[in-house]
DNA sequence: TTGTAGGATGATAGCGCTGTCAATTGCCCC
DNA sequence: GGGGCAATTGACAGCGCTATCATCCTACAA
């Protein structure tokens, strides 16, 4: 016969239940489903949970009732702004409706988001969440073998493993650079780090609308993580090669931030000497000096639709979207970083 | 007799062990302790887990083993750059070391807090971070229940639930205060968002600084969330009511950016009409420009040497640290947004 | 008074895995 | 050739909880 292996044993159910002198399954009820629960045995239950400071095993639950309440979401970066609202979303959708969210990052690296979905799927979540469309084949398969909901985020795919809901990076990226090309610019330059799929698609807009303007392609980029200060560097990279520049777009508003300051430090006014554009409209895009044209795109509520549509498969009917993909489009936003060419 | 729960059955430890000819304990131990098992076995087990995609459920590995493998972290913000660095180095010491990293947002509320150390405790983890040492007594009650070790970060303690490891953020509040009135300034204001506790502490060193240069506190403060916009609002309203200032402490950096872009737009010249100190010293700070003075807090060393300190207990020899308080300090960093008074 | 519907409560049997220990095997050495 | 030992392998009993169904009441109609 073996010991009990917990020493330092937890309060579980059955002390909570012997306390409250009802037995395991009733105090069990009490906890998730009180209404079936006579007043008087609930409220003993309750002072007997309070007065143990009891906490349920989710372990256990899950594994009996076969129903983590769990939701994976996997993002390829927590400090990213664009991520912090993306969350906030889910939470306030997820939390109210009493499921957990749980958050792993990929570093923008296929090979961690592998990972991180392998890691993710061993913990049975009810539906997974994932940014972006570049999921290597094998976590296509698991994701699909998983059986559950999952929802590809932030980009558009004519292949989703599920549901796809999104926007065009590439059409945004176009507009972006449209946008400078349509002030009257023709040196426009482009800076950006590429590692992430999207800012790569991003920049294929930014091509597309040279190809159109018959503009030279002007670019600097960097393969490592994102921040304020590489704008300011690719800023002088990109000026040390192409001095003409007038218009610049940047791969996110970090690196247009960190740029402004480069132009301020190098007393290059913007927008008369140079105009800036940003991209995913950060909060301090906005109040910036001056502020700084953006595109916003929709990831409040990209990350609320994915989620109500998830609890809506998961515990309605079980009935899924008409479309399976859903595109939340983009919004131009000028500001003072940007003016026309003299 | 009950009928089988899952329908769509996932291959389970059994699948793998009846496909591979051997008990399921066999199987367990070659994904456990494969030198424990004979080779021939081995591969035979190692196949049939490819062969079925079998993934192991770590809900009844961790119920079975009393062993969960990981780590409850609770910080107070996601997007906060503050808090990245310091998951980051979270995950830098843990994921190595096999352990998960799972976290949750308080979003600065004592209310959130407690719910989320309950939902996390409901998982089981093998130990706990916290950042601040202002957690509810009954989150108190049911860490010390819980019998894991609890780092409390960020701030130090004098009775701290377990360990605590982090800085004076008082003292820390002083020095940037008194970094002003020592460049001169006798007019000195503070704006903060003191819905955070190590921001009030910061305030209070604020108040220590003026009582000891016998200058008038003046503050400008909201409950709100802490954004950069609100640093131009909250200067506003501090030179509205007193517009004599010269120097200003920030109660962090995205303020002190906020506030330095409402003196470019109201045409106040930084640090010639009006000194800005910052805290936390955030990427953006270093090559903003001006360059923004703040105070460096350890937070990737604070969070290194937390999670340095799990892993010992856990599974080394079980030994705590010697000192359950350690106090990392921090670092004054003089820029361009401070400069001597006129 | 009896029958019965319906609500409240409890007994039981697992969920999928691992800790423990017993059983079996092969091998070495005296 | 037999004893002893280590290396393998397996049987069994839970981990703490919940689904399911049986049981027990109470109230109300006949």
């Amino acid at each position: 016969m073996a010991l009990p292996r917990n020493k330092s044993r937890r309060v579980t159910l059955d002390d909570v239940a012997t306390r409250a002198r009802v037995s395991a399954v009733t105090a069990s009820r009490v906890l998730r489903k009180p209404e079936m629960v006579s007043a008087d045995l609930r409220a003993r239950v309750d002072s007997a949970v309070r007065e143990l400071a009891y906490i349920p095993n989710q372990l256990a639950s899950a594994l009996a009732s076969n129903h983590t309440g769990r939701i994976g979401v996997i993002v390829p970066s927590l400090t990213n702004g664009v991520f912090g609202d993306y969350l906030r979303a889910l939470h306030d959708v997820f939390i109210p409706a009493g499921f957990q969210v749980l958050v792993l990052n990929s570093h923008y690296l296929a090979g961690r988001e592998e990972k991180a979905i392998a890691t993710m799927l061993g913990q049975f979540p009810e539906a997974m969440i994932l940014a972006g469309v570049d999921q290597t084949p094998q976590a296509r398969k698991s994701l699909l073998q998983a059986g559950i909901p999952v929802v590809q985020t932030m980009e558009m795919t004519d292949n989703p493993i599920d549901i796809n809901i999104g926007l065009s990076q590439r059409e945004a990226g176009y507009v972006a650079a449209r946008h400078l090309f349509d002030l009257g610019h023709r040196h426009v330059g482009q800076i950006s780090a590429p590692h992430d799929a999207r800012s790569r698609q991003r920049l294929e807009g930014y091509l597309q609308a040279c190809a159109e303007f018959q503009a030279t392609p002007m670019l600097a980029s960097t393969e490592e993580p994102c921040t304020v200060l590489l704008g300011g560097e690719l800023l002088t990279e990109l000026l040390t090669r192409w001095p003409k520049v007038t218009g610049l777009f940047c791969g996110n508003d970090n690196l247009a931030l960190g740029a402004m300051f480069e132009c301020q430090r190098r007393g290059i006014r913007v927008p008369q000497d140079l105009s800036i554009m940003g991209f995913n409209d950060l909060e301090v895009s906005a109040c910036a000096c001056p502020s700084i044209s953006t595109i916003a795109v929709p990831r409040y509520e990209m990350a609320r639709r994915a989620a109500e549509i998830i609890l809506e498969i998961t515990r309605g009917t079980g009935k899924r979207p008409k479309q399976r993909r859903i595109d939340l489009g983009f919004k131009l936003i000028a500001r003072d970083s940007t003016g026309r060419a003299s």
